[in-house]
RNA sequence: GUGGCUGUAGCUCAGUGGUAGAGUCCCGGAUUGUGAUUCCGGUUGUCGUGGGUUCGACCCCCAUCAGCCACCCCA
C-alpha cells in the first residue's frame, strides 16, 4: 500500500456500489425540477478568482482561506477551483445576456471545492444541487424555491427536516442594524469571547449565531434586525410566510439566521436535520438582489439556494434504492458453446435484456458462483449438448423453480422482465 | 486552521515488548455440465508511512499521512 498513490485529502471516489444511489437521486432532481420549468445550465469549474472575491466578499471564511486557487502558468492567470455555484451561475448569465430575454429559472449541480478539514458531510471536493431564479423581484419566486424543497423531501423519502427561515433586510436597513449591533455588544467588551470581539466590526451579525452558552444573555438582549426592517422588506417577508402557509410548509423564523456569503438580502432560509451532526443544513439560500448589479450587469434581483448532495444521500442511508437489474448471466463451456453463447447473448441484448456474458472460463460450478453473485435473475446455461441444438438451459437463481430448455428466440420472451 | 480519538488480511475486528490471529470474502475440492446452504482444504498482511528508544517493537516515543468527532465555517 505505501506505494500506492492516494486521492486528495477530502475528495472522494464514489464507488460502484453507492454509484446508484447518486444516479437515483440525480433522476430524481432532474424530473423534480422540469416539473417547474427549471432548465439546465452547465458552468466551467475554474473561474477567474476574482469571480468569487467579488461576488462571495472579500472577507468571508471562503475566499480569505477555504478556496482552490492557483496560478496558470501559462499566461498568469489567477484561477480558482469554483467554492460554489451562484457566482458562475450569475457570469453566464450576464456574459450571454440570458436576462435579455426575461427572468430565468435555472440549475446546474455538480462539484464544488473548498479547502476545510474533512469531516463526515463536509468535504474538500463536495457536490450541489443549485437552483437560481434570476429576474423575479417578488416573494412568490422565493415562496416557490422553498416549496419545492418540501416535494423533493417527499419524492427522496427523507422526513424530519425542518425549514428555518429569516429575513436580512435591504442593504440600507441592514447597515442601520449593523451599527445598531455593534454599538449594542461594545458594551460588552469585556465580557464577549475571543470569536465574538474579532468579528465585533468585521462581521457582527455573525455573532449572533455564536453557541458560546457564556454569551447567551448577551446575545438574548441584543437588537433584532426584525425590529427596525424598512417597510418593503418587512412586507415581502410577510408574503412569503403567508404563502408558506397556504401551502401547509411549516416553518420557524430564526431571526439569528445569517448566510457565509456577503451577498444576500432580505428572505434567507436553510432545510436543517439533527441527524447529521455538526452538518446539520441540507439545503440553504436565498434573496441576492444586489449582485448582478454589483457583478457589472443592469440591475436585476435573484434568489437561489444549494443543497448538499453528499449530505442529503446520508440522510437517505437506510433507505433501500434499487439497482440496476442483471436480468441475465451466461455461462458457457466447450468451444462450440462458447461460439454459440456469443450469439445468445448478444441477441438478449437486441431484445432489450440486460445480459452478462461469461468471460474468463473456468468449471461450470465456478461459472456458476459468477452468475449467482451478479444479482442476475435468471443463469442461462450453454454447453456443446445445447449449441448442437441450438438451444439453452435457463435456470431461474431467485425463485425455486424448474430449469428449462429451450430454443433461442423461446428464451428471449421467457426471460422477459415482467414489471 | 485549533483540540481530541483512531489506523492490524479486500471487509469487520481480536492480540502480546520477542518477528501475527478470528469471522467474512476469495480460490479449489466433496460420483469431472449447475449457484446461494453444509463439509474439507488453501492464499490472505513490509501490523498507515518514516524515524527513534531497545539485544529485540505490531505493541513505547516523535514526526508524517489518512479517517472520525467537536470547534471554526458551511451545502
Amino acid at each position: 500500500m505505501s506505494n500506492v498513490i492516494q486521492a486528495i485529502r477530502g475528495m472522494n471516489d464514489i464507488l460502484p456500489d453507492e454509484t446508484h444511489c447518486w444516479a437515483f437521486f440525480e433522476d430524481t432532481v432532474r424530473s423534480w425540477l422540469d416539473g417547474y420549468g427549471y432548465r439546465n445550465i452547465r458552468m466551467p469549474i475554474v473561474e477567474q478568482t476574482d469571480l468569487f472575491i467579488r461576488s462571495i466578499g472579500a472577507i468571508t471564511d471562503i475566499v480569505e482561506k477555504e478556496m482552490y486557487t492557483f496560478v496558470d502558468h501559462l499566461n498568469g492567470d489567477s484561477l480558482t477551483l469554483r467554492p460554489e455555484g451562484t457566482a458562475s451561475c450569475v457570469r453566464a448569465v450576464l456574459e450571454h445576456n440570458l436576462l435579455y430575454a426575461g427572468p430565468q429559472r435555472l440549475y446546474y449541480h455538480g462539484p464544488m471545492f473548498r479547502h476545510e478539514r474533512p469531516q463526515k458531510g463536509r468535504y474538500r471536493q463536495f457536490h450541489q444541487v443549485g437552483v437560481e431564479a434570476l429576474g423575479f423581484s417578488d416573494p412568490d419566486i422565493d415562496a416557490e424555491l422553498i416549496i419545492m424543497c418540501a416535494r423533493l423531501w417527499r419524492r427522496l423519502g427523507i422526513s424530519g427536516v425542518r425549514l428555518e427561515i429569516g429575513t436580512l433586510g435591504s442593504p440600507e436597513s441592514r447597515s442601520v442594524y449593523r451599527a445598531r449591533l455593534i454599538k449594542y455588544f461594545e458594551q460588552f467588551q469585556n465580557d464577549l469571547d475571543e470569536d465574538a470581539r474579532r468579528r465585533l466590526y468585521s462581521n457582527p451579525l455573525r455573532i449572533l449565531d455564536s453557541k458560546n452558552p457564556l454569551m447567551r444573555e448577551i446575545l438574548a438582549g441584543a437588537p433584532r434586525l426584525l425590529d427596525d426592517l424598512d417597510e418593503d422588506s418587512l412586507k415581502h417577508f410577510e408574503v412569503l410566510q403567508r404563502l408558506l402557509h397556504d401551502q401547509g410548509v411549516s416553518f420557524e423564523i430564526n431571526s439569528r439566521l445569517v448566510r457565509g456569503l456577503d451577498y444576500y438580502n432580505r428572505t434567507v432560509f436553510e432545510w436543517v436535520t439533527d441527524k447529521l451532526g455538526a452538518q446539520g443544513t441540507i439545503c440553504a439560500g436565498g434573496r441576492y438582489d444586489g449582485l448582478i448589479a454589483q457583478m457589472g450587469g443592469k440591475s436585476a434581483p435573484a434568489c437561489g439556494f444549494a443543497m448538499g448532495i453528499e449530505r442529503i444521500l446520508a440522510l437517505m442511508d437506510e433507505t433501500e434504492i434499487a439497482r440496476p437489474v442483471v436480468d441475465v448471466y451466461v455461462v458457457h463451456q466447450g468451444e462450440q458453446a462458447t461460439r454459440f453463447a456469443w450469439k445468445t447473448v448478444e441477441h438478449f441484448r437486441d431484445e432489450g435484456l440486460n445480459a452478462i456474458l461469461h468471460c474468463g472460463g473456468g468449471s461450470f460450478k465456478s461459472q456458476m458462483k459468477k452468475a449467482d453473485a451478479s444479482g442476475a435473475r435468471f443463469a442461462v446455461i450453454i454447453g456443446d449438448d445445447e449449441a448442437k441444438e441450438d438451444e439453452v438451459s435457463i435456470k431461474p437463481l431467485r425463485e425455486a423453480a424448474e430449469q428449462v430448455r429451450v430454443g433461442l428466440e423461446e428464451a428471449g420472451v421467457l426471460l422477459k422482465r415482467v414489471e
